[in-house]
DNA sequence: CATTTTTACTGCAACGTTTCAGTTTTCAAG
DNA sequence: CTTGAAAACTGAAACGTTGCAGTAAAAATG
């Protein structure tokens, strides 16, 4: 019927504006479409002349590998997911792990898809999905719990991933976390150095890894600087800004106030310095503070805070390329990172 | 030579684990795969009685269509596409927006993929890179211009898309917008009613179609209010925080101050109030201020800071909406949506 | 010069989906 | 009882890629 008698792959290509593939590079180099595919990948069985040939040809074309074509083919995503959870904290924490993770990916071929869920639901959920659809091929865990069920799942199935903070389990696995511990040590350290001895501690929410170094960093530095702990109360580092604001009040109108407070987190901060204002406290007379922070405002803040930086961005640096590391079978304990506390220069005044 | 005599597409599908095709459901049903397909899409050519089967084999199975298969026959990726600037404000912004994209996109099939580029950079690039490729079905882009390259591109291109932000252009599009000339304008008449009249504002840069906005704002209310403008300088919402606060140091201490203060971005506030007490002046005193702000925290920030809040979750959930109405096909001037201010309520003190 | 080996290239099939162009069966109409 | 049409289902082909199992020509080996 056909009076077309070239074979199928010799055909030219539907015209048009349509995308260059490998069919259209083969026809243009009057080369078969594996040839093509092969020479792009620089096999050792294709001739060195053909090679640069078709190099030169998909580049003027401007060809890029369909995606689709070669996730059906190989089941390779180039995906990497970050798992977030929808409250994450709120000042720019989850933009600059963003950002951090985008610049390491910007030079590979992979694409960031966000996966955000509900922390009050299943967490769980988007990990299933992830596995179960094959949508990615590596994923960027955060709020690690010490016992984390997701780091176990995604070990089991042999998945690639890093988490954003360590987990107590026994499990061997890519991380990036910042040193709470030595943050906490050093927070009371520089408030007994300013002479303050009853120190409060805003932590964060219990289940979380990171409240165990926080504690721990606390505590030992409680214990070696002759310093006591006042309770902050039912209060986590998450709670709702007017909570944190009207527990602190509270917390300094009571009949044994502190003389120092340690935040682990920056706009809990700011909800902080309101409590204790409505108090009829000032910071650096009544009391000191530090804090740590993922964005730089807090320097700004008048009266003075003692601040620690921790940065996210590069933490999500960090896990962009440990994901990326264990996709390429990097074995996962040379994967583990630990940033230490920085204090920060006081903006001038 | 094989002695397998039963057709192709009745073959068992490959044992173990592997995530069910629609060859597996034609297996369990004994139907062919195409049936299978137009079952699952309620085409009107399949029995009920079938489409009841399928449907059941298909959830008992968790069946998801593999979405490489998809876009690889169709071209339909799926996906949203996010293109940031990678110096997008700090103050969780971007993560809002991002939040409440997830939340419209959470109901559908679609997944979002960001892709972040360094604003100096050619911002179109990333704007190209997804109409070359095509890897995604439709775009939301930020930081819009009042004559906006990629707009022109896009719809040249057909390609659906929303704005966080109007343009000035004669190309009627999708966009969402916070009103911010309604915000400068009250801004003014807040600060007029305290007996300000000496106006200063910190202005988006000037490239940004909201900075027209907010100037056409400004200036109509100072003309009703009888307030005059106190030049900011060069310096723009987006400058680092460091130079935010010398320039309002240096101007609080020039011949002529502002007694009133507007400022469009939270978290240049802060810098303003650490340059103005550097200055020796105070708020609610010599000088009040006006701010927008993303975030809540400037609510908890003393001296009080009168504060209008943009709700950048709620325009990712309008951004969402619309990018995926007008994939539907749905006109674009149905899909334009302005916000208002909403002044906040102060925090208790 | 006949044989083997190496080099360079190639079709075909498959990944999972949808569209096209049917085919078979059932049923109503004449 | 034939014809036609409607209803229900179907295989083949294609999207772009890669792995496999080749083939043909050139070079090395005896």
């Amino acid at each position: 019927m056909d009076d077309n008698t070239i074979t199928k792959t010799r055909q030219s290509p539907a015209s048009g504006n349509l995308r260059p593939t490998l069919k259209t590079i083969a026809y243009m180099t009057g080369l078969g479409i594996t040839t093509v595919s092969r020479a792009l990948k620089d096999a050792p069985d294709i001739g060195a002349e053909t090679k640069e040939r078709v190099r030169l040809v998909a580049s003027q074309l401007g060809y890029q590998p369909n995606r689709a074509g070669v996730r059906l083919r190989t089941g390779k995503t180039n995906v990497i997911a970050l798992v977030l959870s929808i409250d994450e904290e709120l000042m720019g924490f989850t933009s600059q792990m963003m950002f951090g993770i985008s610049e390491v990916l910007a030079g590979t071929q992979y694409h960031l898809v966000l996966t955000p869920h509900m922390h009050q639901k299943d967490p769980m959920a988007p990990v299933r999905y992830i596995l179960d659809t094959g949508s990615a091929d590596g994923m960027i865990i955060s709020r690690t719990a010490p016992d984390d069920p997701r780091v176990a799942l995604m070990t089991e199935r042999n998945f690639p991933f890093a988490t954003h903070g360590r987990t107590d389990m026994d499990i061997v696995h890519p991380f990036h976390d910042f040193d709470n511990e030595t943050f906490a040590f050093q927070a009371v350290e520089k408030l007994a150095s300013l002479g303050r001895r009853r120190i409060t501690l805003l932590a964060p929410p219990a289940k979380l890894s990171y409240y165990l170094h926080t504690r721990i960093g606390f505590e030992r530095a409680l214990a070696t600087f002759g310093a006591t702990e006042v309770a902050m109360g039912r209060i986590t580092s998450e709670a709702p800004l007017d909570e944190v604001r009207s527990q602190m009040q509270m917390l300094m109108q009571s009949a044994d106030p502190p003389d120092g407070i340690i935040s682990i987190s920056g706009s809990a901060s700011i909800a902080l310095v309101a409590g204790l204002e409505a108090a009829g406290r000032r910071l650096g007379t009544d009391v000191d503070m530090v804090s740590k922070q993922s964005a730089e405002f807090l320097n700004w803040v008048r009266p003075e805070i003692y601040t620690v930086n921790e940065s996210v961005r590069q933490a999500g640096r960090e896990l962009a390329k440990a994901v990326i590391a264990r996709i390429d079978g990097v074995a996962p304990d040379l994967l583990q990172s630990i940033s230490e506390p920085v204090w920060s220069t006081m903006a001038p005044r």
